[in-house]
This record gives C-alpha cells, structure tokens and sequence, in this order.
DNA sequence: AGCACGCCGACT
DNA sequence: GTCGGCGTGCTC
C-alpha cells in the first residue's frame, strides 16, 4: 500500500437529490491539481471525477475514505475559468457541482481508460481538403465595417442586430479572425441554435480559416456527432489545437484555455434553454462566460429576445437596466432583394373550412406557373391534430396523457406526441361504432395532400405538373432525409414546399418569392406570454427566407410577398411584421410586460413536481411552499400556489408546478439556495411518498 | 445517477 | 421451482 497521505475533493456525477454533498474526499499518495480529471472507486463502480478547489470536505460519520483509483495522464487539468463557469451553473440553476461538471464533458471521458484517452490525445484527426477562400475578395458594406469596428474597440457585450440577410456571419467571420490574430493560442467559440445549421456553418468557417491555420483548427460540437468525434473536438479545443469551435448550447462548456471571443448566433432562439436536467441557457452563460474569462461577446439577432433587447437600449432613470449591451444596428439586406411585401389575409372573410384562402392559393398557383418557389408553413406535423365521432362525440385522446393523439394519414396511426404512444387507425369509433369518424383541424399532411389537389389543374412553364414536397419532424426521421430534401429545393426540383417551422430557421432558399403562415393565430391568444415574441420571431425568420438572391429577384421581376392568413390582421404582431419592425414590436411588448411586472422587468422560477396523482404533485408544492415561509429570504420573493401543467398528464405521470417571482435576481438566487435543503426535506417526508421528482428551472422560458 | 438488495407475477 | 419487474437505499 502507497502512503495515501493527501485528501483531496472530488466532483463526481451524483446528482444534487442523492443525499451526498457537492464534493467527495478521496486519498491520493500526491497532492492532486485541481482540474485533475481522475477515476474514483463510488460505490461497487468507478467513476470519473474531476479535482475540486479548496479543502476536502470531511466525510460523513461512519464513511470510510477510498484511495483515487487513477489520473488521466496526459490530460492538462481543466482550468480555473472552467471550473468557475461550472460552479457558478451549478449554482445559479440549482443543481450539484458534479451534474454540472461531468454532463459538460464529453461522454467517452467517462467510460473509456485512460490508456485510450492517451491513445486519441496522441492520433491528431485527418484534415479534410477543403476549397480556401481568399479573404481579400470579401469586401464589408458599412454597415458590416461599422460593426466590425465597434466590435474591435469596445468591450461589448455586442448586440448585432442585423436584418436576414444583412451579412451577419460574415462580420462574425471578420471578428473570429481578428480575436484569433490577436494571440497565437487565442481561440473563439461560436453558437447556433441547432444541429442542422452546423455543417453549412462548418463549411463557412473551414473555407475561410482552414488555408491559415490549418483545416483541423475548426471542430463542431453538438449531440448529433457520434461520441468518439465529440471527444475528439473536445481534446482538441483543450489542448489548443482547435482554435474555432462550433456548435450547440453545449459548446458553451468545452475547455477553451485561450477563449477570446464568443459569437451567440440567433440569440433569440429558445433551443440555447436547455430543457432537461441542469436546465442552462446557453446564451446567459456566455455572457457570464465572456465576461469572467476575459473573451468578447456577439449575440446576433433580427429579432432579438426582449430580454437583450431590453439590455441594448439606453438606461434611463425609470429604467436602469439598459445601456449594459451595444447595439449595432444592420438594417440593409445585402446582394438580397427588398424585404417581401407582408399581406395580411382576413380569414373572416373567407369561405369558411378552407385551409386556403383563394387569394393565397391564386398567388401560390401563379408562382408556381412562372416556375418560381413558395414556402407554406404550418405548424402541426400529422394530418389533423384530432379525430372525432360525430355520433357519439369520442375523440382520440392517448390513454396515457392529457392530449389527443394525432392523426397521421400516411401510415394509417394515431400518434400521441407527447408519449410517443402510436396505435392503428379505427375504422369505426372505438366507442360507438359508428363509422362517422372524422379529423378535425389541419396537420402539414393534410396541407399537403389538399395542396396536391388544388394545384392539380395548374401547370409548370415546361408544362408539368407543380411538384410539393412536405418537410417535417416525420418526413425528415431517416438519416440523411433532410439534407438530401433541401438539396430538392434548392435544385429547384420543388415548386411548393410544405413544413412547420424547422423550414423557416437558417436554411437559405434562395429561390423562393413567396412565404404563407397558414394559420398562426393560436400564438396569439396564448397564456404563455412568450408566444406573440416566438411568432414574430419565427414570421421575420420566415419573411426573411424569400428573395435572398437580389439577382434572380432582378430577373424574374417578381415581388416577393410573405402571407398571413389570420382572423386578426389588426393584431400589433402582424401590424409590427408588415412594416419589418422590430423596435416598434419590442417596445409595444416590453411596454406590456412592464406593466404586468413580468420578465425581463422581473425574475422567476418554476418548482415542478411529477407524481402518479395530482394530488400528491401538488401536495408536495404546497408543503414546500409552506416550509418556505419559515425562510427570512421568502421576503422579496412571491411564491405563487401550485396549478397542474398545461398538459397536466403525460404518459400516465401527473405534472403540477409552481411559479416564484422576484424583482431582484439575487433575492431569487438567495432564496432558492436557502429553499433547496427543505425542499429535499419535505421530499424525504412520508407524507409525500408518491412523488416521482421534483425540479427547478431558473429563468424558465414556458411557464 | 448507477447499482445493489429485496420482495411478488408468468415462464423455461 | 427460477427469471425479472422496479421500489428503497447507499455511495467519500
């Protein structure tokens, strides 16, 4: 036995309700950085732990300390402002210090040995060839070098508020290449919202960087690359090999010893919230990240989230939460046409039923006859969100959640959305019989299928038939599907594309002259008061996909139009959207949520419980409710009674939540930290056995 | 989180 | 008779 003199804290993978603390002290014969990343003896497994600072906490009674099974050779300790940006998640979003560390690594760290890790930190990855751009061609408008100016002399944080298409990725571009000139181990981390941006992205970056420092200078990092390709990014862009990291909210936590700048692209975008267990924004992190490490910040936007919006205006008295952004504002589109005319269909005054207002449906069918390109987006996959029996009025609801099942006509199933829960169409109804069943609503299926009809008279300049091509969640499942769709339309294989809004985000057609919202009004009267901010987002986003290309809008002449077919065409939302106005929509919407006293104009918190009865879900809320007002820090806090979700049942667990508000973010934090133990407390209590979980969610973005 | 231990239903 | 369902309990 090796004198195991040194004590030293460990961070391991347990979560914050297992009952162990933050950290857990092993021995080890030398006194071990912290950073270290080791494997520790836990239980009957081993498990990888990352070295903690500060003193080992002393154990428990009765609890025997075990010796560090091991070190990760090779590795360079992961430094301080990791650590930092890790512990202050775990912090502020409730959670263990190790959830948050060992989640923020990547997944083969965790199962395979240390002589592997050795063997891959050794094998450099293989560039791929690419085509190099010459940086020289690139000449920014004013615009682009008014902002790439600013950029280069003030702190930031940055705001960039450019149009779609105002050349937002090319000053990001002009600034990556700058930070990284700057130091000869400096590196930049850049963000988009989803997986399927990255590779266009990728190629960008690769095509202007690969020809200076080399093609293995830019890694991706998002959950669609498999675990040995994430591992390989990761080790990369710790060593400081890798000086550009792209990727996902979870590329907010990859070890960037030489970070100097971080792009958020799509600030906005509610996909940077991370939706399950340490519950980040990816967005607000980089802001604390960018500010403790020393690295600038971009978020880009066209239309901003209220929050950072309201953090780019002046500060004033009344109001002084401003002035802590810069604003650079990019209104023109470059090499892209005008803006698209907005048109507002009153479907009142429309023939009733019709997914398709004539006048839509004319303007599509033109389109369509020139050999140009129309965009129709509709939010629901499936056929129709619901069937039902006109005899007896049963519907199709899952047996299992408090939401129907969905059908889908292609295959013939009804699929519950929410459990995944797929059964075979009836033929008649499951209670009465009867065979007058019928869908009710509209899904992208059924607007394609209707489509198909409707145009079956209108023909192509060639002469053929219009060809619709339908590009969902469903339609897109195999691997490959919907790259190879996209392909489709930018080749101009399509006429008419159908989808929900995974169509509208970052793809660029620039083919396209006409954009339709079928039917966006059920964001409108929502009780999230999220949603009209998402549906002017997603319609500018959509908007702003027609006419990219000025020269083939110069040649076929053509307006470009984006429709909204809505039963409230005076609503602000649509108002704000046809003159492409963000700021008035903005300030309208802020005006409302400083009256309400809601967000950004207050903090909040969700406590959610899930247990087989409402009963116990709430009951649980209610006791810890209870238990808080024992707590000096309840004072600046309100704590609101527990209501079930707004799908209060899913596959057969009952929801229930509870909203806590603040005017302070620290009074929230304070007292979220004080309520945590008791909160645990009450879970332990008997009376309370049913419970399945319980969770927080800091800043939630749906409550 | 994992993984053990532990107590009740349908199968080789 | 066993294989296996997932409920509670423990891990420095």
């Amino acid at each position: 036995m090796s004198d195991a003199s040194h004590l030293v804290p460990v961070a391991v993978h347990a979560p914050v309700h297992s009952g162990l603390g933050d950290l857990l002290s092993y021995a080890s014969p030398e006194p071990l950085p912290p950073g270290t990343l080791v494997r520790v003896p836990l239980g009957a497994r081993e498990v990888l732990g990352v070295v903690w600072d500060g003193a080992a906490p002393p154990p428990a009674a009765g609890v025997e300390i075990r010796a560090v099974a091991g070190v990760l050779e090779g590795l360079a300790p992961l430094d301080a402002h990791w650590r930092r940006l890790v512990a202050f998640t775990a912090r502020y979003y409730q959670r263990s210090l190790g959830e948050v560390a060992l989640a923020a690594l990547p997944p083969q760290l965790r199962t395979l040995s240390a002589e592997q890790i050795a063997r891959r930190l050794r094998r450099s990855t293989p560039a791929p060839e690419v085509a190099a751009e010459t940086i020289e061609n690139v000449v920014l408008s004013a615009e682009q070098e008014s902002a790439r100016a600013q950029i280069a002399s003030e702190p930031g944080p940055f705001l960039l508020f450019g149009s779609t298409g105002s050349g937002k990725t090319e000053v990001y571009l002009r600034c990556v290449q700058e930070a990284l000139a700057a130091a000869p181990d400096a590196q930049a981390l850049v963000m988009v919202p989803e997986i399927n941006l990255t590779p266009q992205l990728e190629e960008r970056f690769r095509a202007r960087f690969a020809p200076r420092f080399g093609a293995a200078a830019v890694v991706a990092l998002h959950s669609g690359m498999t675990h040995a390709q994430r591992l390989a990014s990761w080790l990369a862009a710790h060593a400081g090999r890798a000086r550009i990291v792209l990727g996902t909210r979870m590329a907010v936590f990859a070890s960037l010893p030489g970070l100097r700048l971080i792009v958020v692209d799509e600030e906005h975008d509610p996909s940077y919230k991370q939706q399950e267990g340490a519950r980040y924004s990816a967005r607000d992190l980089a802001l604390w990240r960018g500010r403790t490490q020393g690295a600038k910040v971009i978020l880009g936007s066209a239309t901003p989230s209220l929050e950072s919006w309201h953090a780019s205006l002046p500060a004033t008295p009344e109001d002084p939460a401003g002035g802590r952004y810069l604003r650079l504002h990019m209104p023109s589109r470059i090499g892209a046409g005008a803006l698209p005319r907005v048109r507002r269909v009153d479907m009142n005054q429309q023939p009733r039923r019709s997914v398709l207002s004539p006048p839509l449906l004319a303007a599509i069918a033109e389109r369509v006859a020139r050999g140009e390109q129309s965009m129709l987006l509709l939010n629901r996959r499936g056929y129709a969100p619901v069937l039902h029996c006109a005899d007896c009025d049963w519907k199709s609801d899952c047996p299992h959640c408090s939401a129907h099942q969905v059908f889908h006509k292609l295959d013939r199933t009804l699929r519950c959305h929410h459990c995944g829960l797929t059964q075979r169409v009836p033929r008649a109804c499951p209670a009465c019989g009867s065979l007058d069943i019928v869908p009710i609503g509209r899904g992208t299926e059924q607007l394609e299928e209707q489509l198909a009809e409707l145009l079956a008279p209108v023909l192509r300049p060639d002469g053929t038939p219009a060809r619709i091509v339908r590009i969902d969640a469903d339609s897109t499942r195999a691997k490959g599907a919907l790259q190879s769709q996209l392909a489709q339309v930018h080749a101009g294989e399509v006429d008419v594309l159908v989808g929900t809004q995974m169509i509208a985000k970052g793809h660029d057609f620039r083919r396209i002259t006409l954009v339709a919202a079928v039917q966006p009004d059920g964001a409108l009267f929502s009780s999230d008061f999220r949603a009209p901010e998402r549906l002017f987002a997603l319609l500018m986003q959509a908007a702003g996909r027609a006419g990219r290309d000025a020269a083939y809008m110069a040649v076929q002449g053509t307006p470009c139009e984006m429709w909204v077919q809505t039963s409230h065409p005076r609503h602000p939302v649509f108002e704000a959207l046809k003159r492409h106005d963000y700021p008035a929509f903005a300030a309208q919407q802020l005006q409302e949520r400083a009256a309400a006293g809601l967000p950004p104009f207050s903090f909040q918190a969700l406590v959610r419980a899930d247990a087989r009865t409402q009963d116990v879900a709430q009951g649980f809320l209610r006791a810890a409710s209870e238990a808080a007002q024992a707590l000096p820090e309840l004072a600046q806090v309100t704590l609101y009674p527990p209501v079930p979700l707004a799908i209060q049942r899913v596959a057969n667990v009952e929801r229930a939540q509870m909203l806590l508000e603040s005017q302070h973010r620290t009074a929230l934090q304070r007292f979220l930290a004080a309520w945590q133990p008791l909160l645990h407390a009450t879970r332990a209590d008997p009376a309370h056995k049913g419970l399945i979980r319980w969770l927080i969610d800091v800043d939630p973005l749906a409550i």
